[in-house]
DNA sequence: TATCCTTTGAAGGCT
DNA sequence: AGCCTTCAAAGGATA
């Protein structure tokens, strides 16, 4: 109900979308730059139409009046609804928002710089000029310790402290590191957690500081984090303090290992404060909506670039934890009512059609495949 | 205070 | 092989 001629074109739009992925994985195998620029355009434009839109072509998101993103919001509203029976309040007074919708089609501009920033030029290319989205308050530390991802680091106006020298080199990650356990291993006075991005490897002031010889940075890996919550993480500290403890406490308390973040949550983590910024919106679960959205309407090539960033993720992530399994983190996550979580999983909440529709449409990691 | 919500993708287990 | 479940992040909402 509610869908009408607009949720229809909507519909076919993600359904379009969902066989684009099917070529992508096709064209991966077949030769990756084969007809890019065609499959590309024809995705902006497909978006574009699906939404309404009568922009400057080759320019998303560009030269639509205030009348034309009223009504792609409202046709793309609408093919939202075919996947959601009633949008979370705040995510439908987000999209209404004007200033939600200025961006919205902005960010494949961002992302593929983003990247770069993940992964910074040798000759200290990092220095570019970059509008600074506000800091959210989740990139500071309980304890005051600034957590930037390297995005941020680098577009910082005040980032961390390093010696020029240092900041102005590429330190270069070594991918077949004998002995990369002696660069994390725990010490006194956490750091919280850091941003998880492969990218903090590679940072140069996490290279620094360390009292230990041999240990270039002995600070944890991000993927190290205390048991669960925040409130573990303030009591990680003194628990490392507390040598009273018994052995089966100590192992109860031990770090718990985070999976390798994959693609989208990279790009939820890089996209999110602008989203934030733009939409004026703070519930996560509405602006992780809008980000899905997004994360369907970027070109295969800046997907591209996230999934190679979350391959080399899992790389990393394989070679710190050889012995870690997905597995290992399995009921640390107590559910409140598993039946019930189950019912909003699986009971037709994701889509209208009783399925899921992000599997479906979401493409293989074409990338990897390739890769490997 | 702990869990839910919401997204996509990866991984493990089960059939 | 295909399906299902869980967990990664995030922070306001809720039990």
């Amino acid at each position: 109900p509610g869908g009408g001629g607009g949720g229809g074109c909507g519909l076919l739009a993600f359904q379009d979308e969902g066989e684009e992925q099917d070529d992508k994985i096709r064209d991966s195998a077949a030769g990756p730059e084969r007809d890019l620029a065609e499959l590309k355009s024809s995705l902006v434009n497909e978006s574009e139409g699906a939404a309404g839109g009568a922009g400057i072509p080759g320019v998303p998101g560009a030269g639509a009046g205030a009348l034309g993103e009223a009504e792609a919001l409202g046709r793309e509203h609408a093919a939202q609804r075919l996947f959601s029976d009633k949008l979370p309040e705040p995510l439908e007074d987000g999209l209404k928002a004007p200033e939600c919708t200025s961006g919205m089609y902005k960010e494949t501009v961002y992302s593929a710089f983003n990247l770069l920033m993940h992964y910074p030029p040798p000759s200290g290319a990092g220095q570019h000029p970059q509008p600074q989205p506000p800091l959210h308050k989740a990139n500071q530390a309980p304890h005051g310790v600034p957590q930037l991802s390297l995005y941020e680091h680098f577009n910082s106006p005040h980032p961390t402290p390093a010696p020029a020298d240092i900041s102005q080199k590429q330190v270069h990650r070594p991918l077949q590191t004998p002995d990369l356990s002696g660069f994390y291993s725990l010490t006194s006075g956490s750091m919280g957690q850091l941003p998880h991005t492969v990218s903090w490897f590679t940072h140069p002031s996490l290279m620094l500081g360390s009292s230990v010889p041999g240990h270039p940075a002995a600070i944890p890996h991000p993927a190290i984090v205390p048991p669960s919550g925040k409130q573990e993480l303030q009591s990680f500290d003194r628990n490392l303090k507390t040598q009273a403890e018994s052995k089966a406490e100590k192992e109860a308390k031990k770090p718990t290992i985070k999976k390798p973040l994959n693609a989208f949550m990279l790009y939820m983590k890089e996209m999110r404060a602008k989203v934030i910024a733009e939409c004026t919106l703070k519930e996560s679960a509405a602006i992780n909506q809008i980000l899905g959205r997004r994360w369907h309407a970027l070109s295969r090539e800046e997907q591209a670039k996230y999934y190679e960033l979350a391959r080399k993720e899992r790389q990393l992530h394989m070679q710190l934890y050889p012995g870690w399994s997905a597995r290992d983190n399995y009921g640390k996550k107590k559910r409140r009512s598993r039946e019930k979580h189950q019912e909003s999983t699986t009971g037709g909440k994701r889509n209208a059609f009783g399925t899921y529709p992000e599997k479906a449409a979401a493409p293989a990691p074409f990338l990897p495949m390739t890769v490997l």
